[in-house]
DNA sequence: ATGGTGGTAAGACCA
């Protein structure tokens, strides 16, 4: 099973580069992030006509997530307002006895703002949450760098949104409930990162962070073969600001 | 890099 993650900036904005790589990558799930795309305005049609079912939630300019799919799933949650509020940032699907969440975790624009604890809030209540589960697949852009080896500039970044200790702490202890980061699990290089801004020629100077992850409970990261980050897709002209994860399960 | 670029939607706001 080949499942992928992608934080878009805008569905209908990256519709082409997408298919392209459905086309070149083949994922039997992609797991989207940032659709921005009301549910009545969703292109069902264009994932249908290469064979892939769509479950989706999404709001007008922010936010918004969706799961495409080659296997139907056997349920679905998208009520997850406990946790994101009134923004539109879980999904979960359960196929073939996994439950596949996507989450777009919020941003949290500075850490002295009320956004902020948000942040800190939605990381500890979606832990509360997924510590009751079982064979779970969390993936998505959680917009926190674990460690000093996922970011171009540790110290320059400690005290910044994204990478300071606050988050890394919250996000640890989501990872302490039975996770794997599948990426580190076959890539042990520093420099390898998902996100870089579109300001300051990031790209090109490797300027980035790794907050776009996919992580398994131990017991389906076992069977994992592969992951990585696809940066053809972030090369490209009029990409999102993020390159999507790939990996693969022997399932 | 107290700048910079991009998406949405039509002037800010978010990232």
């Amino acid at each position: 099973m080949k499942i992928a993650t992608w934080n878009v900036n805008s569905l209908n904005a990256r519709l082409e580069i997408l298919l392209e790589f459905i086309e070149k990558r083949k994922p039997d799930i992609i797991a989207l992030q940032e659709t921005k795309v009301e549910d009545d305005k969703f292109p069902l049609h264009a994932f249908n006509e290469v064979g892939y079912k769509c479950l989706f939630k999404g709001q007008k300019a922010y936010n918004g997530v969706a799961i495409i799919s080659k296997m139907d799933w056997d349920k679905y949650e998208k009520n997850f307002e406990d946790i994101e509020g009134e923004q539109k940032r879980i999904i979960m699907a359960e196929i073939n006895g996994i439950k596949i969440i996507n989450a777009y975790f919020p941003h949290g624009k500075m850490v002295d703002s009320s956004y902020f604890q948000f942040k800190l809030d939605f990381i500890k209540k979606l832990k509360e949450y997924i510590s009751k589960l079982k064979n779970v697949i969390l993936l998505g852009d959680f917009n926190v760098a674990p460690e000093e080896m996922d970011v171009y500039n540790p110290d320059i970044l400690q005290y910044s949104i994204g990478f300071s200790v606050d988050e890394r702490n919250a996000l640890n202890e989501l990872y302490s409930i039975g996770f794997v980061d599948v990426f580190r699990l076959h890539n042990k290089n520093k420099g390898e990162y998902t996100w870089w801004d579109y300001r300051s020629n990031s790209f090109k100077r490797n300027a980035g962070m790794r907050i776009d992850h996919i992580w398994a409970f131990k017991n389906i990261a076992s069977k994992s073969i592969l992951c990585y980050i696809d940066k053809e897709i972030r090369a490209k002209p009029k990409t999102s600001d993020h390159a999507p994860v790939v990996a693969e399960f022997d399932l």
